[in-house]
DNA sequence: GTAAGTAGTATAACGAAGTATACCAGTATG
DNA sequence: CATACTGGTATACTTCGTTATACTACTTAC
């Protein structure tokens, strides 16, 4: 590494406190628990209020039964949602969301209002 | 339904003005442009700075040239990044951001504070 | 009694996503 | 001269996410 280039690299440094390393490893810790295409819409749609397995099913568009039963089994060991069987007659399976759940709640709103303007930006030039 | 069901439907609505089907739709279209392992990380890495192929792929641990190589050809295609070949002396190839990808910033980082938030959950309580 | 809803499970199969490894031509470094 | 870096490509392989379809046992409504 040359003086220039050391110069450059502590002008970077210098106006960059923010640790690469550390980052980088948070958003692939994030990105690990949110895998696929799913646990989002699921986590969504709880908070939203939908609690019995239908109602989640019908509000996410495109699930499969065996996606979502899949999907809200590890979340569940997970600790992202609980299952409580309500021992009434029909039992009644009822899914929640714990307090971890509702931690995602600031990426889903941005990624909310990232898809509405993505439409937007659409609309406005096809 | 009975009439207390239709009062807490009708609550309900009242209480959240939110259109449920918009929302899973904005969610859905984000999730789509996003989808994969490495957009994210690739995003991030071009936005703080990294501008070549082995800078790019330093900075995402576990990344191939191959994904890498892929997903740049791709996010090239949809305009989430520039490529520039530099003429110099040997070629330089520079991979930039484009508005559109600075657009993903708010996501980004709160994957980022929300991956930070949870390994300090697990330090706390192994 | 029959249709429709509830909460799923079973089975099989497809294909995209991702991994591993090697390799290339050109350039720079010691 | 050997080594290592650059910006990738090629090939082969594996995995697992996802779909499709059918089915169960129970309940409710007509």
């Amino acid at each position: 590494m040359n003086d220039k280039e050391l110069l450059e690299k502590s002008n970077e440094i210098l106006s960059n406190p923010r640790n690469q390393d550390e980052e980088i490893q948070a958003l692939q810790d994030t990105l690990y628990v949110l895998s696929g295409k799913w646990k989002i819409p699921i986590i969504n749609s709880i908070c939203n209020g939908n609690r019995r397995f239908r109602d989640i099913e019908r509000s996410i568009p495109g699930i499969t039964t065996r996606m979502l039963s899949k999907e809200l089994k590890e979340m569940s060991a997970n600790q992202l949602i609980k299952r409580t069987v309500v021992d009434d007659t029909p039992v009644i399976i009822e899914y929640s969301p714990t307090d971890y759940c509702h931690s995602f709640g600031s990426i889903i709103l941005e990624m909310i209002k990232w898809g509405k303007a993505h439409r937007q930006r659409l609309r406005e030039k096809p």
